[in-house]
DNA sequence: GCGTTTCGCTACGGGTCGTAGCGTAACCGG
DNA sequence: CCGGTTACGCTACGACCCGTAGCGAAACGC
């Protein structure tokens, strides 16, 4: 979405004609659609357009390039993530994967993440982007995860809030970069089997197995 | 490498004039060169027969496209792979962990590789020819740890092959996918620092941090 | 020399990009 | 009801890149 507010929130009514709520869903739909019938690299704006019953410029006015469209449209799918209280650390461990795991077995995320990751390495704007809309989505699971942990006594309470932060990013790296890694680059499911065994590998470490 | 010899091994000579090795190697290194200028998407196949000093077609006689080229330009950097003997299970975890990091440092391989990886999800070609040239050089470290380690006694003999087999794909995402995860898409460097706390985590899991 | 294959070069049709310009539509205030 | 303002649909455009065809010249083995 484009932020363009002014920075006047009483009453914020630009005069003239409003955008279109709908258009915006239109498209963001028909990109989810397009990636699913051509992926990424041959998907083009033109045909998005065509798809959402709109003009090309009109798509153009709402955001910068194929890039920023892409990012709006998958993140919606993060939306759904919630972590279930499981009971044990070991169970919402595997909640959490599994929740990863279903929203990387579609085909618009399969072929649309990869490729805004690469383009973000040499664009910090959409870096931020996809941080903000995207990857903080994701965090805020293992977070919550490691607070309900340790409010039954299953990991010790770490006093040093730097400490607990290195912590939670480090585990959400590992987490989410190996559901990432198995589907997209080993190209195998992340099923539940898996999702078993990483849990125990998680929480055991590798001399426990 | 366009893989087309024909399946006659004695004296394979085609007859006619030879492909230049030379320009083989001129057109990887200014792929290179290119990425680490433009990027993944602003990268063009014009650009970089200018580079190499080559004609364009001589280079479409070669590679079927950007995405093929793209991977051997990068392959040859995972042939540095090595993991000398440090003594202990954690310190050979650490050396992988810094390897890893250290070519994903470049900035040719930050912007090539997770696009080509997007685009390997729509074309089971190119899958393979990354799994051959990349993962498989990869995995290797971990494998050839775990041997070391349970020569050592630090990890429990598996006497079944294919519960090993899926336990060294299983370490190898994890190891890999934070590595990945924790460069490009948190963008922050696997320093040091990071993989001695991720060695540890792997090591004792999470109920022994 | 002869056949074969590669090379450099030029040229081309086809597709996508991102923008400009125009007339029309929707919403607001007076 | 009527200007003011903004969004919309449409068309057209130059620019760029793609991938290929066709040519003559160059580099091999025989």
């Amino acid at each position: 979405m484009v932020t363009d507010m002014p920075s006047r929130p009483p009453a914020s009514r630009p005069s003239g004609r409003p955008r279109s709520a709908a258009a915006d869903t239109a498209i963001l739909e028909a990109t989810r659609a397009a990636l699913v019938d051509l992926g990424w690299s041959r998907l083009t704006l033109g045909d998005v357009a065509t798809r959402a019953g709109v003009a090309k410029t009109t798509l153009y006015r709402r955001w910068a390039g194929k890039n920023e469209l892409v990012v709006d449209a998958v993140a919606v799918l993060f939306d759904e993530l919630e972590l279930p209280d499981r009971g044990s650390l070991a169970a919402d461990v595997e909640g959490v994967v599994r929740q990863f795991a279903a929203i990387l077995d579609r085909p618009e995320t399969k072929t649309a993440l990869m490729a805004v990751v690469a383009e973000a390495t040499r664009d910090a704007p959409l870096r931020e982007r996809i941080r903000t809309s995207i990857v903080e989505r994701q965090k805020r699971l293992v977070v919550e995860g490691r607070a309900r942990a340790a409010a039954r006594g299953e990991l010790p309470d770490e006093p040093d809030a730097g400490a607990a932060g290195r912590a939670a990013d480090l585990i959400f790296d590992v987490v989410a970069g190996a559901v990432v890694h198995r589907t997209l680059v080993s190209g195998q499911p992340a099923d539940a089997e898996w999702a078993r065994a990483f849990t125990r590998l998680l929480l055991d470490g590798l001399a426990g197995v």
